[in-house]
DNA sequence: TCTTTATTGATAACAGGTATCAATACATCA
DNA sequence: TGATGTATTGATACCTGTTATCAATAAAGA
């Protein structure tokens, strides 16, 4: 398909064969020395644009990868542990697509993150989380 | 409130008070000569923190800023000119706050931006958009 | 006015990622 | 198998967006 299998990409791949969800792109380049670090971002793009991989955007902003489980999905990000779940809600594609037919214009993408304290969190830190600060200070998501 | 309403602020203020939404930091600094750049930023991050300002981002993962004109809402970014509305959605959140009663967590904070070709560019290209690539390649948002 | 403390700006650093480009190596074709 | 074209590599430099540092400054209350 006008791809080329090669050993750079392979490293890439073993290396993040085996890790759970939620890693970032400086991790893989620590774990493949001798492959250079335009080289990984470049396959990890790659493997993202074909939807192997899945790049999320955490609630700071900074990004993460994880493999995607299932089909079209979103993701649960625990704020504490940076755990990764994904979740769909066929229901809120529904919903977005019914805002085409009014003056949005035609949706062409989404991006939807939700952020929890996981069970496993709750627990650790006792009962249910209540953040010091808000986490969703501004009005916008 | 342990603010202080400073010079260096009043600028920035001034410099963004007559904007369109989306705009950058980087269009501030250059707004305000004189002004260094960790204020421009650290006043933008106060303003949004506080709820003054929305920070979102662009599909390519790129920020930018605008003004909030209603309370609790999310963005629709046309992905061609970079307009950007509003639009609340209240079946949403009561969809991401049932997820909360399953298996979840608690829900602290989500993101949502919806990319879409709005209806002056569609015109502008002549009938409906038809992106080359499918914009949303991946299995995730 | 004095004093405290938030704030500034210059600088350097950082995270995450992309452009450049000569050198290399894959995969196909003969 | 061997030649060939082109995808890919890696080193480097650069980029955007942003934060840490820290001495110097300036609000704002006493």
């Amino acid at each position: 398909q006008g791809y080329r299998l090669t050993a750079p990409r392979l490293r890439v791949l073993e290396s993040i064969a085996g890790r759970d969800s939620n890693f970032t792109a400086e991790e893989v380049c620590a774990d493949v020395p001798g492959v250079g670090r335009a080289t990984v971002f470049r396959t990890l793009k790659l493997l993202v644009e074909r939807g192997l991989l899945c790049k999320m955007i955490l609630h700071d902003g900074s990004p993460r990868y994880s493999f995607p489980l299932t089909g079209h999905h979103h993701h649960l990000v625990c704020v504490s542990c940076g755990a990764i779940t994904e979740f769909q809600e066929s229901e809120i594609e529904q919903l977005l697509s019914q805002l085409q037919v009014s003056k949005a214009g035609t949706i062409v993408g989404h991006r939807i993150e939700v952020y929890v304290v996981c069970p496993t969190c709750q627990v650790r830190y006792g009962g249910p989380a209540k953040p010091e600060l808000p986490i969703s200070a501004g009005t916008s998501s």
